[in-house]
DNA sequence: TATATTTGATACACTAATGTCTCATTCCTG
DNA sequence: CAGGAATGAGACATTAGTGTATCAAATATA
């Protein structure tokens, strides 16, 4: 549907182009046709040649945005670990690229596809939290939406806290664990 | 600079114009002149006479919410009280309010006047979060930018879980403070 | 009620962006 | 190295939004 008939694409073009537009729409969700192709260092019609409107380019890079992230997500996972290593590789995982992400919730959001894709995110991170209830590391009574949505925050937060350079990946992904379970009070340590 | 000479404005007007402003834009931060003036019930042309352009526009709208979220944080502050009520009692006052704050780290984020009212804001934050600190309701190793970030992020949270309906603006404070502090583990509770 | 002034509606010029098309050039592939 | 295909550059029509101007109607104020 949104790959015309008769051209093929050149792998390195398109590559260029993905990445060109990934880096765009997450400065800058109005970014322009012109601009994308631009830093993609491409005339404007050969974007239009692959992706017949605006709107074809952004729900294609949303798409591909959701499926990497499931991959980082999912790639780093072992089930037969506990629920907490868990969270801790998903946030390794994930808080690094969280420059590549945040746009899945802003502009491509009125795209039913990538829509779909992201509450299919939403919901694995939801049985993870269930999972954390199960072993006693989140609390019952915590609304699960109330634990998602603060997970969801925190890998923006922990990329954010890298991008401004005061912390490391590492210390990002810790930080997130920590201040989801206990807090940001020291003393209190159920795992330590 | 916003406001022409010749026309006055009727408040009334001005009131309508605001209002519809703040509602759209903090939906659609692309939202244009035409529906801002349909959903004020205003003609288009009223838009512009008070507001020449739609920069002028969005501008004086980003002021007036920083002033309106500036009001609300402060007015229910009494220096004298611990850290933990101020911050207690910012979340109950900002956290209703959400829907109407959220765009200003979006789109208003590119003039410079909103931008400095939005920073004076996140130091109000690091102020108190050192204050928090020196009470040792926060680790002191934590870094003030996560927290502030923290802090935030918990703002919207709240809001979210008020607009999607499995929280009262109450319970919506009190699980900010409490995540913030303690985290979602149920057991560890410093301040009990 | 009479007057002044804001407002609404409409028309207009202008701009920026989209999407289509063509053609010369460049790049792969055999 | 030749043929075929993708690309770049540019022209073009179209659309949507902005900002200006005008004038009749509604509204406030005296």
């Amino acid at each position: 549907m949104s790959t015309p008939r008769k051209h093929a694409i050149r792998p390195a073009t398109l590559e260029a182009i993905v990445e060109a537009a990934i880096r765009l729409l997450n400065v800058n969700a109005g970014a322009t046709m012109s601009e994308i192709a631009a830093r993609a260092g491409v005339g404007r019609a050969t974007l239009h040649r692959h992706f017949r409107t605006r709107n074809d380019l952004v729900r294609a890079i949303g798409l591909r945005c959701i499926e990497e992230m499931n991959a980082a997500v999912r790639g780093g996972q072992d089930a037969g670990k506990p629920a907490v290593d868990r969270l801790r590789s998903m946030f390794r995982a994930v808080i690094p690229m969280g420059d590549r992400y945040s746009f899945l919730s802003l502009e491509s959001a009125d795209d039913a596809g990538v829509r779909q894709g992201y509450r299919a995110q939403l919901q694995w991170v939801a049985a993870l939290v269930e999972d954390l209830k199960i072993q006693g590391d989140i609390a019952a009574d915590v609304p699960t939406p109330w634990a998602v949505a603060q997970i969801d925050q925190l890998v923006w937060t922990g990329w954010n806290g890298i991008a401004e350079g005061y912390l490391t990946p590492d210390e990002a992904s810790e930080l997130a664990v920590g201040t989801l379970l206990r807090g940001l009070h020291g003393e209190a340590r159920p795992h330590a």
